[in-house]
DNA sequence: TTAGCATCTATAGCTACGATAGGTTCAAGA
DNA sequence: TCTTGAACCTATCGTAGCTATAGATGCTAA
């Protein structure tokens, strides 16, 4: 029994990615390239709709175009042991940890900024202030116009 | 008294931008076109320095472009309130909100997904069972491969 | 039949730079 | 003074990961 075959457009829908998107993963070697139908239009079956899923759920996780490749081949070798698979998820995951701290980091930052200004006019406002940040002691805002103004 | 003028390079190590940046940032826009010496080379002074280090910690911050220049136009109009810049900051920390909100959540569910493998082959994998996600009921992986390959 | 949507290719644009090529200029040592 | 090597210059291309546009063709339903 031969399986239905669908547009881009339908791929798109079941999907959630855009049709553009589809083609550039096929562009990029992400999604083989499907038959085309007498019109020339692209006929998708239901291996690349897995196959898109699962590049959609591994963009939205935040991997890479090249680590989703890497797992592409893996998963085209179901025999090997996955290690390797398992490996590559962990690397991601503690990326992420490193990103979250990170951004963790600058959120308190922005706020004691936010708290800390006053409300005054700009030439005063520690946010700015805080901006600029360590220029190397011997730079500061302009005390008349608070601004970068050079006052030669 | 006239400041002292110094090099592109010089630019460079004082505030930790490449050079390449420095040069971007003055293409788009960002920074203000510097003298040049007699041999055509970019001089700065303090103001750019002081203008480059709050690009530099906007940039770390996750300020985008944009908001970069909306905030250097408030900064040069020193005497207006400093509500505009406070109201930016707010909205660039509640968007760093939302994103580490959504970071963590994808940090549980890969975690997840890491503990609930079982080290097995490739094809029992519960990674990548888990990557391809909901995708639509009709579909699943291949019972003998474990692969996305058609099977028609 | 005709409207209006989907599809096709090709190309350009986006952010925020980094890399490279091929050519000057500067500063310091022999 | 010469020479060497770093630093500078412009211009252009490449990167990820798409999005948007233009102009042509195809499909479908009233």
């Amino acid at each position: 029994m031969s399986e239905a075959e669908f547009t881009i457009g339908h791929l798109a829908r079941q999907t959630g990615v855009k049709v553009p998107t589809i083609r550039y993963y096929e562009e990029v070697g992400l999604l083989p390239i499907p038959r085309r139908s007498p019109a020339n239009q692209r006929l998708y079956g239901n291996a690349h709709l897995m196959r898109l899923s699962f590049i959609r759920h591994c963009r939205e996780l935040g991997f890479s175009q090249a680590t989703i490749r890497k797992l592409l081949k893996l998963s085209d070798k179901p025999d090997q042991p996955c290690d390797s698979v398992a490996n590559i998820a962990r690397v991601q995951r503690d990326e992420m940890d490193a990103r979250i701290a990170r951004l963790t980091e600058l959120r308190s930052e922005l706020d004691r900024m936010i708290t800390a200004c006053a409300g005054g006019p700009i030439k005063d406002c520690r946010i700015v202030e805080a901006l600029v940040g360590h220029a190397g002691g011997r730079i500061s805002r302009s005390s008349k116009t608070g601004t970068f103004s050079s006052s030669d």
